[in-house]
DNA sequence: GTATAATCCTACTAATTCTATAGGAATAAA
DNA sequence: TTTATTCCTATAGAATTAGTAGGATTATAC
């Protein structure tokens, strides 16, 4: 399941992208119009701004902008920073790996191998899915 | 992530479906093969009979087997009773269907429509995955 | 400059879920 | 009658998630 986090960070995102500028949004606009947590948000884009997704902007008149064009930011990106692995088992995964303490080979592990199958699967759409995608 | 729980009850199905017979076979004989907990397998193999995967026989040369021929019994089944959801967010779930409490639209929710992409995804490979493919 | 309003940062907490474990009752075979 | 198994309920410790608290820092507007 995912994360509220990681749901409110897409979210967020997706706000920012939809954007006419890359002028600063504050925390609280964006935590009205989608219905999060103002502090819980607060703490998750500043995660993204110190992972060079946002920026920011302190003071009056301060708030988070996107640093890229959202063609730019692949869906990858953003669960891996939010949520964590893709994958659904530490084994399969790319950028998480690790091996199984119940496993003595992996190759011969019915679970691995369905998993990585289902990984490959969820990999390529999120490979091929950015924020502009989402923003449409 | 897949849960511990699930792990281990498909891998226990695997070894089941890998005997020769259907002659009971007892937890303590898998949770030894399988490097599992023999307590915790107990509670799992316990929840695959109430629902009618596994059947069991009490007393000496007890144990559990499987009831039904391995190519009957799809990875859908074996996830959503172990797992819940196949789904990563409640609202895309069949089985598990829940409305969120953030969301006014669901049709414009852009992490509903990712989500859905990867729930259909998922979801085939589940279906046109049986305990006999893993058990090969 | 001073008040104001925003982000920044660390730490904490409450709730939930996960991963087991405990201990005995019921059952069946030898 | 002994022994070895599943059956069942309850509980407990650990980890994760979701959210909160409170003040420090910074920039704008007057």
């Amino acid at each position: 399941m995912l994360s509220k986090k990681t749901k409110y960070g897409i979210k967020a995102l997706v706000y920012l992208a939809r954007q006419e500028n890359r002028n600063p949004v504050q925390i609280s606009v964006i935590s009205k119009s989608e219905n999060i947590s103002r502090k819980f948000l607060e703490s998750i884009l500043l995660t993204l701004r110190k992972n060079g997704i946002l920026g920011s902007k302190k003071g009056k008149t301060g708030g988070y902008y996107l640093l890229k064009d959202p063609k730019e930011i692949p869906m990858t990106s953003i669960m891996r920073l939010l949520e964590g692995p893709i994958a659904m088992v530490p084994c399969v995964s790319l950028n998480f790996y690790e091996k199984c303490d119940d496993c003595p080979d992996e190759n011969a592990c019915a679970v691995h191998n369905v998993m990585l199958k289902v990984r490959d699967n969820t990999l390529e759409i999120f490979r091929n899915t950015t924020l502009a995608d989402l923003s449409i």
